[in-house]
DNA sequence: GCTTCGATCTTCT
DNA sequence: GAAGATCGAAGCG
């Protein structure tokens, strides 16, 4: 069936694999509820030779399912409170992968606006990569999923979308080396209204000093 | 409208 | 013990 072959266009490096899945339909069915989104904006994450990979430093429990094979899916919990998903790209064991950033709800937008809580226009139902995770209501149990098989169902386009309608640019939220420019591995669909809106990658403030230099307390 | 900050907890050093 | 592939609300102009 078209299923093994979806499979081999993921099996290539993320950077190929992006124009694939831009544009690919990702439907998640829980309990008879289906939801819907179109891919709008990913981004690659390159394994042991990227800076800003979970598996930048090797494989450890957490980011195992980036290291199988391509057309699973990479579900992580970031800032404790938030799920983002990852598709698996390439050859199995080069954990390479691609952020889902950002898409479109086509299908069970009442679901997701539901998941979502208090999303202001349609556009914001699944804006940003925890936003995605959210409207589909994919986490962590979901973690090593296949995407071509049941309760996930991935259908990518007939065609890679053209070049003339990818943009690519820095990566979001990636501080340090591969956050910059350097590494143009954010790709999304030219003007389309649900990309997320790009925030440079700054390091939180830290908490302000534990002992104030006038704090009575600290002796 | 844009900018800044707090929430919350898993994972790795 | 510290940082993190984020989001949303509050504050300010």
């Amino acid at each position: 069936m078209a299923y093994a072959s979806e499979r081999e266009r993921l099996a290539v490096p993320a950077t190929e694999a992006a124009r694939h899945l831009l544009g690919a339909v990702l439907t998640h069915d829980v309990d008879g509820e289906r939801v819907s989104v179109r891919i709008t904006e990913v981004e690659a994450y390159m394994g042991d030779v990227d800076p800003g990979s979970h598996a930048f430093r090797g494989q450890t429990a957490r980011n195992a399912t980036m290291f199988g094979p391509a057309g699973h899916l990479y579900v992580y919990l970031t800032y404790g409170m938030h799920y983002c998903a990852n598709v698996v790209c390439g050859t199995e064991g080069f954990a390479t992968g691609l952020l889902l950033r950002a898409g479109e709800v086509v299908e069970g937008a009442e679901a997701a606006a539901l998941r979502r809580g208090n999303p202001r226009t349609h556009l914001d139902l699944a804006r940003g990569p925890a936003r995605l995770a959210q409207a589909l209501g994919i986490a962590r149990p979901l973690d090593g999923a296949d995407v071509f098989a049941d309760p996930l169902r991935l259908t990518l386009p007939d065609e890679p979308v053209p070049d003339e309608l990818v943009s690519t640019g820095p990566r979001v939220g990636v501080s340090g080396p591969g956050g910059t420019d350097e590494y143009p591995w954010r790709y999304w669909l030219t003007g389309d209204p649900t990309v997320s809106k790009y925030r440079p990658a700054v390091p939180r403030r830290r908490p302000a000093a534990a002992a104030p230099a006038g704090n009575p307390q600290n002796a």
